[in-house]
RNA sequence: GGUCCAGUAGCUCAGUUGGAUAGAGCAGCAGCCUUCUAAGCUGCGGGUCAUGGGUUCGAGCCCCGUCUGGAUCACCA
């Protein structure tokens, strides 16, 4: 890495031209702009004061030592206080020569270290998945995709929140209104289904208060005493008690809306190592809650609620269990974050939650650390924001929730209207149609989705997620498709990739492409790092675009030289690679001819 | 009200240990296909980096204040 190989150089420099030792963090190295020459650049003005001369002086001192020392470093110049220094060209080209070949360029292949445990996607069984859904899944697995590249091993876990007063209202409105409605009897998708018993029993219920507000009760106690959350609190009682009846029916209706979630996950190619059930997880957490009463960092009210003071955290108390004995989500948490910190030996506790629940993690943490679990600090919480529409956030009420089977199928039909109106693919067979016509416009949605930083709140515009050009997933795609066609064109004629004659000149458009083709694995483990897909594709973006332009200006197969033309097709094919690599990160297939 | 997050071109976004004249895409305008895929490429216009101070040789980035927007502060999850 010649990055690291200057830095050290610049500390031995500085050390016996000046005869003081700084620290390697001083030493800043960066690309050179595009308007100097030069490959890459080095601030002196760190140095100055160690120096005691002109920035323009100690960047000569250091340019010459460095061109005197290092075969890498053929030349610099000065402007100001940047050192801009030249690499040589066979630095560019070993490093090309190593590389090109190479599948798995920018993945660290050997293990390391605890694994890590990603949760993602954690859905109601009440409703289908939405927009906010798709972020979170995209995000979760594309950030598990990021960790094992980097070598460590991620195990994707998925809770599923299948219990509660949300589920029962969907229950208690399929039992009254349902007249024993089934998917096979609809044809409606599980998840759908129930989903449409849930806004039905919001409908009655809303009614029911309704009237009994114009009967002059007050809304609150409305709320409170309307029959049907009533019989929906006596179903939830029902369920914890073990009823038979309602056991069979909860069963049976979440059946469906794991159908309906298998579909949708397969769809939008994500999955999950291990899946968790908050029915199986709920009664967790309280032999923690028991630890921490008997150890004296919890404690108990006078009507037996149990709590954790935080107040001198800067935070409020919080209940652990309630007077009943039953517990909160809360606990639940602490219990399920105790489980795999036991199943796993993980190192990191990933969890993929919107930023609303920012309060709630930090809760996670403190209580955790009160408790005396040192691995505490290794849970994280990937804040990502909310999904916005044009016309603000979704809101079921107002029915603007963009629907995550919905959009896909939307997405698949503008790809396919687009495509057949370019008319390439005429040769396609139906299914190689689909196969294209799903990665298209997966392509699109996901790319759009993962190019936003997470921690940002974004912006869905429907309009603009459609567009295949520009800054898009298909512009990417297309990319590699193009690289491909060259390939299919090469083989043609004959023409093989060698590197067995490496040019001894080559294009400023090509130095460029292999330099940035070098960045690629310091970008893999920095997304890695920061959990962060958005920093592959803004890389995967750039290196499409150079790619272009490249293929754009300069030859490939009409070009003469044969060697000029076995290189530049296995430059192309590397780039393909990288391409491929990069898209398949984010959970995004390319095509071999689009 | 307390806490936290955000504010960069008309719109959507990059800009990550502070570095040179702040970059892309979309939208608009003007060009480039008998020649490797035009889902592409080239050019033009477009900015008080919300705002006022401060630190620094140097601030979109760090610190403080103000304004605007959002989230959260449940015996919901």
């Amino acid at each position: 890495m010649i990055e690291k190989i200057l830095i050290n150089k610049i500390v031995e420099a500085v050390s016996l031209i000046y005869g003081q030792t700084i620290d390697s963090k001083l030493v800043s190295v960066q690309k050179t702009r595009k308007e100097f020459t030069g490959d890459l650049t080095i601030v002196v003005f760190p140095f100055l004061k160690i120096s005691k001369k002109s920035p323009e002086q100690t960047a000569n001192d250091l340019g010459a030592f460095l061109t005197e020392n290092l075969d890498e470093v053929t030349g610099f110049n000065v402007i100001k206080g940047f050192l801009n220094l030249e690499i040589s060209l066979k630095y560019w080209l070993d490093f090309f020569n190593q590389s090109f070949s190479d599948t798995t360029f920018g993945l660290v292949s050997e293990k390391a270290g605890a694994p890590v445990v990603v949760e993602y996607s954690s859905p109601n069984t009440n409703k289908p998945l939405h927009l906010g859904h798709i972020r979170n899944n995209l995000l979760g697995f594309s950030v598990a995709n990021l960790i094992n590249a980097a070598g460590k091993n991620a195990i994707k876990v998925n809770l599923v929140n299948d219990r509660g007063i949300h589920i029962c209202k969907s229950m208690l409105a399929w039992q009254k209104w349902g007249n024993l409605e089934s998917p096979e009897s609809s044809g409606l998708k599980g998840d759908h289904l129930v989903g449409k018993y849930y806004v039905m029993f919001d409908q009655h219920y809303k009614a029911e208060i309704a009237q009994l507000v114009l009967s002059g009760v007050e809304k609150e106690r409305a709320e409170k005493e309307a029959p049907l959350i009533v019989e929906a609190q006596e179903m939830l009682r029902r369920w914890e008690a073990g009823d038979a009846g309602t056991r069979q029916l909860w069963e049976m209706m979440n059946g469906w809306v794991y159908a309906g979630f298998d579909e949708t996950y397969r769809r939008m190619g994500v999955d999950f190592d291990k899946m968790y059930y908050e029915s199986q997880t709920y009664l967790l957490g309280r032999q923690l809650v028991e630890e921490g009463l008997a150890g004296g960092v919890l404690f108990k009210k006078e009507d037996n609620s149990v709590w954790c003071d935080l107040t001198g955290d800067g935070l409020d108390e919080k209940l652990l269990l309630r007077a009943d004995g039953t517990s909160v989500y809360m606990t639940q948490d602490l219990g399920t974050a105790q489980m795999r910190a036991d199943e796993f030996h993980a190192g990191k506790l990933i969890y993929v939650v919107g930023n609303e629940q920012n309060y709630h993690f930090d809760v996670l943490k403190l209580i955790l650390k009160k408790l005396g679990k040192p691995w505490a600090d290794n849970i994280l919480h990937l804040s990502y924001g909310m999904v916005e529409l044009p016309q603000g956030r979704m809101k079921s009420r107002e029915g603007t929730v963009v629907d995550a089977d919905d959009l896909m199928e939307e997405m698949y039909n503008t790809a396919k209207t687009t495509t057949e109106t370019l008319g390439k693919i005429d040769a396609f067979d139906d299914v190689e149609k689909h196969n294209l016509f799903t990665m298209i416009s997966l392509g699109a949605l996901k790319y759009y989705i993962l190019k936003v930083d997470p921690k940002k709140t974004m912006l869905f515009n429907p309009e603009e997620s459609i567009d295949f050009n520009g800054n898009t997933g298909p512009f990417i795609q297309y990319t590699h498709a193009r690289i491909r066609s060259l390939f299919r064109k090469a083989a043609e004629r004959g023409l093989a990739v060698s590197t067995d004659e490496i040019p001894q000149l080559i294009l400023p458009k090509e130095k460029d492409l292999i330099k940035l083709l070098h960045d690629f694995p310091v970008v893999v483990h920095e997304a890695a790092e920061n959990l962060s897909p958005a920093q592959v594709a803004n890389y995967v973006y750039d290196l499409a675009k150079e790619f272009n332009q490249f293929y754009q200006e300069v030859p490939v197969l009409k070009e003469e030289d044969t060697a000029m033309i076995a290189f530049r097709l296995s430059l192309a094919g590397f780039v393909g690679s990288v391409i491929k690599t990069s898209m398949k990160l984010l959970g995004i297939e390319v095509p071999e001819k689009m």
